[in-house]
DNA sequence: CCAATATATTCTGATATTGGCATATGTCAA
DNA sequence: TTGACATATGCCAATATCAGAATATATTGG
């Protein structure tokens, strides 16, 4: 079979290289531009700018609009939010602070654990008194 | 042409839905598994589970170790980093407590330049008075 | 050594993707 | 209207990807 994807979310449109050229120069675009401008920027042939456009544009994450015989593209950074979301899940594994966190609150947690076991242990002697 | 990506990178390696859900339960996990019990956990054919944590290895999010005749496999989740890092840069674009930090800067930018403004205008008065 | 278990690899067919080139479409200006 | 400009689209060839089924490889226990 097929590759399911076909270039449908966040994550596909991403992943090419080229199409992240694409956004970071949007980004410092901070604004509309056209294709033109968008060729003469990354110095590729423009059939390709305006398909890695389109792949981008699929899925909102940019917008275009017509303006005389141009047309003008924006970047919909939001768009990009569900992989923020799912990469910032796994954050902990290397940001330092967070570590931190994660092992404060694990010792919190033991001594926790200890002292049900201390008391766990009372109740088991107070049992055994009877 | 092909596409130049050939898989060697995290960012399409995440592209893959089913490469993240198997992300997904080694980071649940937390800790070393055998595709066993990987395959029990998500229910997909053995094969197709060894193919997924192939691409995985190379892009080095996850690294394996034999032991007797099992592979346990573990995540290594700082690889996701480089996507992190890069999808964080358009944070600013969605969140609205950073929105509000930029537009603050932008109003003190805008005062500063006021400010500026009147000072070379003082500086022009002074060279008038000549 | 043999059988069972655990996992990887190979092969195949269907489809997708990319770049390059040529060309179509649409819009303005003289 | 005609021509120049701006952009999209269509087609091609090469390659990549994925799922599925079959099979190979390695390891352990008897």
């Amino acid at each position: 079979m097929a590759p399911a994807t076909a270039t449908i979310d966040a994550f596909t449109a991403i992943a090419e290289p080229r199409r992240r050229d694409l956004i970071g120069v949007l980004a410092e675009a901070d604004g509309e531009r056209d294709v033109t401008w968008i060729v003469g920027e990354l110095g590729w042939p423009q059939p390709q700018v305006s398909k890695h456009l389109g792949v981008l544009r699929r899925v909102g994450l940019v917008s275009v609009e017509r303006r005389g015989r141009q047309r003008m593209y924006s970047l919909n950074a939001e768009r990009l939010r569900p992989v923020y979301e799912w990469v910032k899940a796994y954050e902990r594994f290397w940001d330092d602070h967070l570590q931190r966190v994660k092992r404060r609150a694990e010792r919190l947690e033991q001594s926790r654990q200890a002292a049900v076991d201390r008391n766990e242990s009372a109740c088991k002697e107070r049992e055994d008194d009877r």
